[in-house]
DNA sequence: ACCCAGAATGAATGAATATTCATTCTTCAT
DNA sequence: ATGAAGAATGAATATTCATTCATTCTGGGT
């Protein structure tokens, strides 16, 4: 999972020498994927060109189609890069034993999914740039489905865990990690979308009160 | 609030006759909106053009910059009405003095969010495709705040009112405010992305497990 | 030291698109 | 009826963009 944010053009490393560098496919692919993610947040998904997507990698235009065959193919190798970096990162949270208390796993959860990794405006912009084609992209919300049906499965355990573990009474694991799901993808809309209205601070409260509501014995 | 899922290219009314006609200013700016609405649902924000909604609306492609200068001004016009024609619901059923009981008051709210006309697929994902230029387009985000800020102070208020109503203990109106909204985002969310895994029959129980956790005396 | 497979380049191409504006058509005040 | 104001049209224009490919360059294998 390589970086995303470090924005320097690679290729000015050495000052003048603009020499032509070859590298393997797998880190080309990366340093494309890294700026098409830089040109999204930066430009919005309908502006974003080849030109400004070589450019921002410092490449020439032609070797976009060299590694992705095209521009739609880059787009959707982004995405997918994102929804599993996203994903993953839930994941290895949530099914990782290195946290045995299930209260604290949650929290690290929430610091996660709330945290400055993912809260950055590129990250939020990319997921929503992609959500708001899902509509008439199939394509997107099959990979988007994809990944997020395994996350949503390993939330509904952990839920059923804590439920199980605190005695609650009639409380579905199902339905409370669905509701827990859709508060983080809203709080992440609302941090992009009207930052001026809700903070980072206000939005992790906000979802911790909603866990506490539900495991008040499991949340501080 | 004209309804901009009626699809009819209204110009072949009587069969043969493409007779050209005069209409209204205020009639035709609506007409090339709601085209506007259905291609971005249809094809995606990024890939609709001037030809491809001025002849969704029967209409011939000059006339998009007669009424808009530019398609740009279109396009921030539809997010307005869009944006506009949400927030209008939502304070109409807040603020309006028709259900006095206020449990019922908030089960017409929540009727509204989730109810038919909200979660088409076409409204969906009109929202989301501005949302996902929000972060490189200020002014996307300046239209939805505003509108925005404004519910959201209803809303509030309609939870200080429950809240004091029921003798609530510990429940601060704003913050659930806040994760309210954000659910409702993040299920429309869930809708448009993820059909299969949320119907609106589920999106709606989850919702109203949120209010009955936090009124149970309100909620049913 | 020398090759050469194939990585990288970027000028050229052709398709798509927003915007313009000379022209045509409607309507309505007279 | 008639004329004028201005609404509507769509062919033409200029621009922008994705994609191609002939050419150049690089680095590892010999």
């Amino acid at each position: 999972m390589t970086d995303a944010s470090s924005a320097t053009p690679e290729v000015l490393a050495d000052a003048q020498t603009k020499r032509r560098q070859i590298l393997p496919k797998a880190e080309r692919r990366q340093q494309l994927i890294d700026a098409t993610i830089r040109c999204i947040a930066q430009h919005g998904l309908s502006a974003v060109t080849m030109q400004m997507v070589t450019r921002d990698a410092g490449l020439s235009v032609g070797i976009a189609n060299l590694h992705f065959e095209s521009k739609d193919n880059l787009l959707k190798e982004t995405l997918r890069y994102v929804a599993e970096e996203y994903h993953n990162g839930q994941i290895d949270i949530m099914e990782g034993a290195e946290i045995p208390d299930l209260g604290e796993r949650l929290d690290a959860l929430l610091d996660f999914q709330l945290g400055r990794g993912v809260t950055q405006r590129q990250k939020m912009s990319v997921w929503f740039a992609y959500y708001g084609e899902a509509g008439a992209r199939p394509v997107y919300q099959k990979i988007v489905s994809t990944v997020d049906k395994l996350a949503a499965q390993k939330l509904e355990t952990l839920f059923a865990s804590i439920i199980s573990d605190g005695g609650y009474q009639g409380v579905d694991a199902r339905e409370l990690a669905t509701g827990y799901s859709a508060l983080i993808d809203g709080l992440h809309l609302g941090l992009l979308v009207t930052p001026r209205e809700l903070s980072k601070r206000r939005a992790r409260s906000v979802a911790r009160d909603f866990l506490r509501r539900a495991f008040p014995d499991h949340i501080r």
